[in-house]
DNA sequence: AGCACGCCGACT
DNA sequence: GTCGGCGTGCTC
């Protein structure tokens, strides 16, 4: 008799993943347990992978059975817990059926990245980032750069390097467009060192002192039924809809607090740590150490650590990003997820969950209460708490009773034929100058980055566009060079056309344009932009915002993160610059996004003693998302939005499965989706309310010089209908004639 | 996906 | 004669 351990393997693709049975050699049976991570051999080449145990039974030796190479956690005595629990093991297979991901990609959500052996080399615990400095005299490196005319972007290296002193590597390859090899070259020729230095610890969360909570009678009418909620023995689901200002987190807390009282854990999950570090400090402040924080930024030996801490129950509180959701607490009984309806709560990678169905799973396994709040809810959400499916609990006065700002909506449409093709129109100019002469401040939104969007040719229409992807390149200020976001391509600034010579002209505007624009018609004014480009961990939005609050009559331009989780009270007058951006996108969530984003940002402005005023720039000011997100009307928006979800057939009422196919020859990957469609439906063929289209290109067609299309089911997630999904693709993959068409399929993608 | 095995053409 | 091209099948 030996020991036979099921496995989970790393190197096994969705189509040949199960459970695969090794013998477990004498030497490990002590540490070999489920939940245990492996070295074990996989495939013809015996390939060492990683592997996490699923299950250890005694049975007769088979022959052929290879056998675990090392167990990976063992500590220095031998012995080592597993890192993960039984209801985590269950939790993997669960997810692996529901979101057609492989067991161990599941599992690998669950840990902290920090744990994760690459390439055989022990796990990294410490967040650095490499230098670049000059091995030799400045003089000598520019010297070296003319002598090397023709490496012209090692030239362009030390030349910045001379002139600017040491630099992060990945700061000069944003500003000079060199790739890893240029490195590599100029090390061995001996111009460069690079050494590695470690990234900022965790900022210290600002704590504030924690009040006592005094629960307004609408808070605490929404505390008392969703305490009630949380006292049932089964689990519970409710959503909390309390408009901008209505005091959720008091009521979050207080909850907490209950559950502490009960014995039992909670998990609280932010869209965004960077975007709500007002919610932090509460929460760090009032819970102290029975508070872990998960976030993005952490290092990734603090992500262990307090991994390790919440495994240990130590704490009765987890605050964190969407796989906070994993965090391995025992006993939770609440589970609040703040901003429901943001769409970071979706992983867009494989395992691609929605942190709101494994929370449901977990609160089930629990008895838990699984709390969804928002000022502007899903329409999925809000259709469930209308039928029943979740307890409504509604908030609908502002707190202190402060009156809703005036919002102006501004048509750009008559900007335009008044020959003003800016994206600051007269209205918004005019408040802002008012603004800054009375010494308040204005907030700028913009929901999109870069400094144009595109460099068009004012005479023949050429266009830059990325040779890999199917996008325009996008000019950045910052470093002078035209970049793609998606495969991370750049070339050089150009000064005029390459086709026929032409002037060029910049279209469309990102943060960087507007702030110009703002810069020339108020040049005494502060203007602090703060988007993906200007945040940085040496520039953390906190100083920005520090500076902007410290500053009368400051102008803040920013994307998503200005627009929610700030208070200002100095704030009276918020913009969205254009309104428009995302309400015509091929995606049926296009309105709830729209109406979300700018309801959000009209509810900055006026939280202070002074009154507020909202203007809303839209090409077309008469629709009707752009007029109910004016006056905050999620009521109106809602009964207008379910209707056009139910004719189209967009969830709530069915679910889009979407099959992606993706490879280097266009024409395999259009027949690949062709056979998808043909078997999924031949299997599907007589049931009702099923449509299968496509194959459509993905919303970028080429990505990385491959071709993506996509084919859509379009009907209720059922077990039936995933299993049959889960089938058409492994079939597909193991198909040798499919060869080179990878696909992978996803339940309601965000786009 | 990643790797070995096998069956074919070009070259020492 | 053999080195290496890539089509094919398998992964405990």
């Amino acid at each position: 008799m030996v020991q036979i351990a099921a496995v989970a393997v790393s190197a096994a693709t969705f189509s040949i993943d199960k459970p695969y049975s090794y013998r477990v050699p004498d030497s490990l049976s002590g540490v070999v347990a489920p939940g245990a991570r492996v070295a074990v051999p996989f495939g013809r080449g015996n390939r060492t992978s990683e592997g996490v145990v699923l299950s250890v039974e005694r049975g007769e030796p088979e022959r052929g059975l290879k056998a675990i190479e090392a167990a990976l956690d063992a500590g220095a005595d031998g012995s080592a817990s597993p890192l993960l629990g039984d209801e985590q093991l269950k939790l993997a297979l669960w997810m692996s059926g529901r979101f057609f991901c492989t067991v161990f990609e599941a599992l690998r959500a669950m840990l902290p990245a920090g744990v994760w052996y690459k390439d055989g080399k022990s796990p990294r615990r410490d967040k650095t980032v490499k230098i670049v400095s000059l091995a030799v005299p400045p003089e000598e490196a520019l010297a070296l750069a003319r002598g090397r005319a023709r490496a012209k972007v090692q030239a362009a290296v030390l030349e910045l390097l001379a002139a600017e002193g040491e630099q992060t590597l990945g700061d000069i390859m944003y500003r000079t467009g060199a790739s890893r090899g240029v490195f590599t070259q100029l090390a061995r020729l001996g111009a460069i060192g690079i050494s590695e230095r470690e990234l900022f610890r965790r900022p210290a969360v600002n704590a504030v002192p924690a009040e006592t909570i005094e629960l307004t009678r609408e808070q605490s009418g929404a505390y008392e039924k969703l305490r009630a909620e949380l006292l049932k023995p089964e689990a519970s689901a409710a959503l909390l809809y309390g408009v901008t200002g209505s005091g959720k987190t008091s009521v979050y807390i207080k909850l907490i607090e209950s559950a502490i009282a009960l014995g039992r854990t909670s998990v609280v999950l932010v869209p965004e740590i960077a975007l709500t570090p007002q919610l932090m400090s509460i929460f760090v402040s009032r819970f102290g150490d029975d508070v872990a924080v998960l976030h993005s930024s952490l290092g990734s030996g603090e992500r262990y650590d307090e991994w390790k801490r919440i495994r240990g129950g130590a704490v009765k509180v987890v605050i964190g990003t969407r796989s906070a959701v994993f965090a391995p607490l025992e006993n939770i009984g609440l589970v609040i997820m703040d901003e429901e309806q943001e769409h970071t709560y979706k992983s867009e990678q494989s395992p691609r969950y929605h942190a709101r169905d494994v929370a449901k799973y977990r609160c089930a396994r629990n008895g838990a209460l699984l709390l969804l709040g928002s000022a502007t809810p899903s329409v999925e959400s809000m259709s469930k708490a209308r039928s029943g499916t979740y307890a409504l609990v509604r908030m609908d006065v502002r707190y202190n009773t402060r009156p809703l700002p005036d919002v102006l909506i501004a048509d750009m449409k008559e900007e335009l034929k008044a020959g003003n093709p800016g994206s600051v129109g007269r209205v918004l100019e005019n408040e802002l100058r008012e603004n800054i002469a009375r010494g308040e401040q204005s907030i700028l939104f913009l929901n999109r980055r870069g400094a144009a969007h595109v460099v068009s040719c004012g005479e023949c229409g050429y266009t830059f566009s990325c040779p890999n992807c199917d996008v325009s390149l996008t000019h950045h200020t910052a470093n002078g060079r035209l970049m793609c976001h998606y495969c991370g391509h750049s070339r050089e600034e150009a000064s005029e056309c390459p086709e026929c010579g032409g002037r060029l002209k910049f279209i469309g505007a990102g943060t960087q344009k507007v702030e110009e624009e703002l810069r020339e018609k108020f040049p005494e004014t502060r203007i602090i932009r703060m988007d993906a480009d200007t945040v940085s961990a040496s520039n953390p939005h906190m100083k920005l915002l520090g500076e902007f609050r410290a500053r009368r009559g400051a102008i803040l331009l920013g994307t998503q993160m200005v627009a929610k989780g700030l208070d200002f009270e100095g704030v009276t007058l918020v913009g969205v610059v254009f309104a428009d951006l995302s309400l015509f996108v091929n995606d049926y969530r296009a309105h709830e996004r729209t109406f979300s984003l700018i309801t959000q940002v009209v509810g900055r402005a006026g939280r202070g003693e002074l009154s507020g005023r909202a203007v809303i720039q839209t090409m077309t000011p008469g629709h009707e998302v752009i007029r109910l997100a004016s006056r905050q009307d999620y009521d109106g928006f809602y009964e207008k939005e379910i209707v056009r979800r139910e004719v189209s057939g967009a969830p709530p009422s069915r679910d889009f499965l979407v099959i992606t196919a993706s490879g280097a020859e266009e024409a395999a990957v259009l027949t690949g989706c062709v056979k998808i469609r043909g078997s999924l439906r031949g299997y599907l063929a007589g049931e009702s309310g099923v449509s299968v289209l496509g194959p459509a290109p993905a919303s970028i067609m080429r990505v990385n010089n491959r071709y993506r299309y996509r084919i859509t089911l379009m009907c209720k997630a059922t077990k039936r209908v995933r299993e049959t999904v889960a089938h058409t693709v492994r079939e597909f993959s193991k198909d040798g004639k499919n060869r080179g068409v990878s696909v992978h399929a996803d339940i309601d993608p965000f786009e």
